[in-house]
DNA sequence: ATCAATGCAAATAATTTGCACGTCC
DNA sequence: GGACGTGCAAATTATTTGCATTGAT
């Protein structure tokens, strides 16, 4: 499959890490050495989880994940260290639905969410075009750092169900 | 002032309303009617105090406004009629830095948000370009309905701040 | 007269905090 | 060795729910 070919080999590319995993444990490690900080078997532990996971998922979910890999983290801990990535700019957090979730955050730059409104479903797509003109914008008196974007609406799973009632 | 006057002029002829409260309100009335729903004075209480505002609120700042205004509703039917409001998408909602704000919503499709990272402030700005981009991008399996764009970045006071320190 | 809405108090649930113990540097 | 981090239990806070009372139609 070249497409995934392709992707692994940008992977690989990006600030010659061989995968965002590593960049992740990097710019924690940087943060903890200039900062005072100490590396635990936690935070690598629970980085890892995150960066092993593509979609959003909420701390019970993270908890579930970790269980099912027989390791334990808790939940104290977990708030504090997501808490931590989210300064690094490693996780970025949705409040959606009366539930935070979380993301993976390095390199996910112009990632757009389709959330549906009928069934929650959230699905991300990257749109060139729209990150271009975000990006271009004139933000009157506002230094832009990043954005996100949600859109709502209906997903094609919940639309078939619509169309089948009418 | 050309630019007030046009404005007005533009809220008149929306739908033949006088004001954005007004269509508000009869939005609220037709949903009531049709659903066997009660027209309460609570309801267009609050209704009034949120088309009043401009800005985002909290839930204590809306309580807060009623008190000054003379006027009560108890924490539990501003839950409610909020909800219901956001149901008939007369109010929207915004989880931000560990709060739930509100703002009126009708005829403010294209509105982004400006998020101060350092301060929290907020501000609404309306870019037409990014609308645009935005309402004829190809959403893939998906009917977009709506969307909400939310900018972070550093607002104008605290860069100022920022400058003077370094 | 009826049934939905209000508002109080209690319940719930996500997140934070206090503190004792363990461990990374 | 000492400060930082972990994890339990308790505290806090936003929101929802149960239920008796009120009031719109």
């Amino acid at each position: 499959m070249p497409g995934e070919l392709s992707l692994f080999t940008q992977q690989q590319m990006k600030g010659g890490f061989s995968s965002e995993l590593e960049e992740a444990l990097a710019v924690l490690a940087d943060h903890l050495k200039r900062n005072g900080g100490r590396q635990t078997p936690e935070r690598q532990l629970l980085l890892k989880a995150i960066y092993e996971t593509d979609n959003l998922f909420t701390i019970d979910e993270l908890l579930q994940q970790l269980k099912e890999a027989k390791t334990h983290v808790s939940k104290t801990t977990l708030y504090s260290s997501i808490k931590l990535f989210e300064q690094l700019h490693l996780v970025v957090s949705h409040r959606l639905h009366n539930n935070t979730y979380y993301e993976r955050a390095l390199h996910q730059e112009g990632i757009c969410r389709q959330i549906c409104t009928h069934c929650g479903k959230v699905q991300r797509y990257k749109s060139k075009a729209v990150t271009q003109v975000i990006n271009c914008a004139r933000w009157p008196h506002f230094q832009k750092e990043r954005f996100t974007l949600y859109i709502y609406g209906t997903c094609r799973a919940c639309a078939k169900i619509k169309k089948n009632k009418s």
